[in-house]
DNA sequence: ATTCCACCGGAATAGCGGGATA
DNA sequence: TATCCCGCTATTCCGGTGGAAT
């Protein structure tokens, strides 16, 4: 069934990008400059998950860097929040961490050292509007040969939330909206990925277009049911993707990308969750005296408060109404 | 209308872990 | 070894908000 897993795996990245065209030439030409030595535009990628903003940044270094001398990083702020952390990253991507140490360094040797760097360098943040403290941006904009690659959701609600000197800066830069993937754009998208890593016949024009239907233009979600599809299928010793396996895995697969979420919880956080799971729906007060009741040394009100901002912020739970009506429930798949 | 109360979330602070320094 | 510094989490404090009770 499968002769090539990593090709259905998240990670992967194509060498050829389908229907994105408009995309990657608006990128081309905004980093143009970068070939000539000059400084470049910043960009902004927005969108719904799944449409391929974070594929095309990364095709787009690939190709940058055959074209010019030019070092790249990408950084997915979900994971690295903190000015600190992002900041890390950055100078890893021009190996000068060497002797950096979170101790004892002085506070803003990280940002000098990147000011150092010689050369243009391009640094993709991915998530940004999951930065703690956006400020790191304005850090970023005050050295010339820094361009930032930046990719969220939601464009202008991110413009929103950070202050106005940050704000004009950003409103310059070039910003490339991503549209939902089309039911057509998915299967050719999927057929790539089968004619490498399938066997050929393992499955159906049929069954592709039924997952890309499903997926409502996410390509990550389409392409993780194709996976789970192609390994039941393997598993149950067919050798073809059934309408029955197909059903089953686009279910799973959003399950699996949730869990992948849940997995970054710490125990605390995922006691409260699953509390929010058993009540269905649950409000604050009831919520704490739960918590408490279930585990050693409970946190706080207020640090279970920031846990439930932090999940609403996650997209695994939902809050309905304000101040005292308040109430929690899950946040079901598929927005 | 007014008061009350549960809850929200910003800001400042404390405490911890861990590496550096003397 | 004792001490310092830093990042990070949790805690403390508190003003603000909107629905419920009076």
């Amino acid at each position: 069934m499968i002769t090539d897993l990593r090709v259905l795996q998240d990670e992967f990245l194509p060498k050829e990008i389908r229907h994105r065209d408009r995309e990657i030439d608006s990128i081309a030409t905004a980093l143009q400059p970068i070939l000539h030595g000059e400084p470049a535009d910043d960009v902004f990628l927005h969108g719904p998950t799944g449409v391929g903003k974070t594929c095309i940044a990364r095709y787009s270094m690939e190709q940058l860097k055959m074209e010019a001398a030019v070092d790249t990083q990408y950084v997915n702020c979900w994971n690295d929040y903190t000015r600190y952390r992002v900041l890390y990253k950055l100078l890893e991507g021009v190996g000068r961490t060497v002797d950096i140490h979170r101790s004892s360094t002085p506070r803003d040797v990280l940002l000098d050292r990147i000011q150092d760097a010689e050369g243009p360098y391009v640094a993709v943040l991915d998530e940004v509007d999951q930065l703690e403290d956006p400020s790191v941006l304005y850090d970023l904009y005050t050295i010339p040969h820094v361009t930032v690659l930046m990719i969220a959701n939601d464009h202008q609600g991110f413009l929103n939330s950070v202050d106005d000197r940050l704000e004009s800066r950003l409103t310059v830069c070039r910003d490339i909206k991503f549209e939902p993937y089309t039911v057509d754009a998915l299967v050719a998208i999927l057929e790539d990925r089968v004619r490498k890593g399938l066997y050929p016949d393992a499955v159906s024009d049929r069954q592709l277009e039924r997952i890309a239907d499903a997926a409502a233009g996410d390509a990550r979600v389409a392409i993780g049911a194709l996976r789970v599809a192609a390994r039941t299928a393997e598993d149950r010793g067919l050798d073809e993707i059934t309408p029955e396996v197909v059903e089953d895995a686009i279910p799973d697969a959003r399950k699996q990308i949730r869990s992948k979420t849940l997995d970054s919880l710490t125990e605390h956080q995922m006691v409260l969750y699953d509390i929010v799971e058993e009540h269905g729906e649950a409000d604050p007060g009831v919520l704490y005296e739960e918590y408490e009741s279930r585990v050693d040394s409970p946190k706080t009100r207020r640090t279970l408060r920031n846990y439930l901002a932090k999940m609403v912020q996650y997209d695994l739970l939902e809050a309905e109404g304000e101040g005292r009506g308040r109430s929690y429930r899950l946040k079901e798949a598929g927005d």
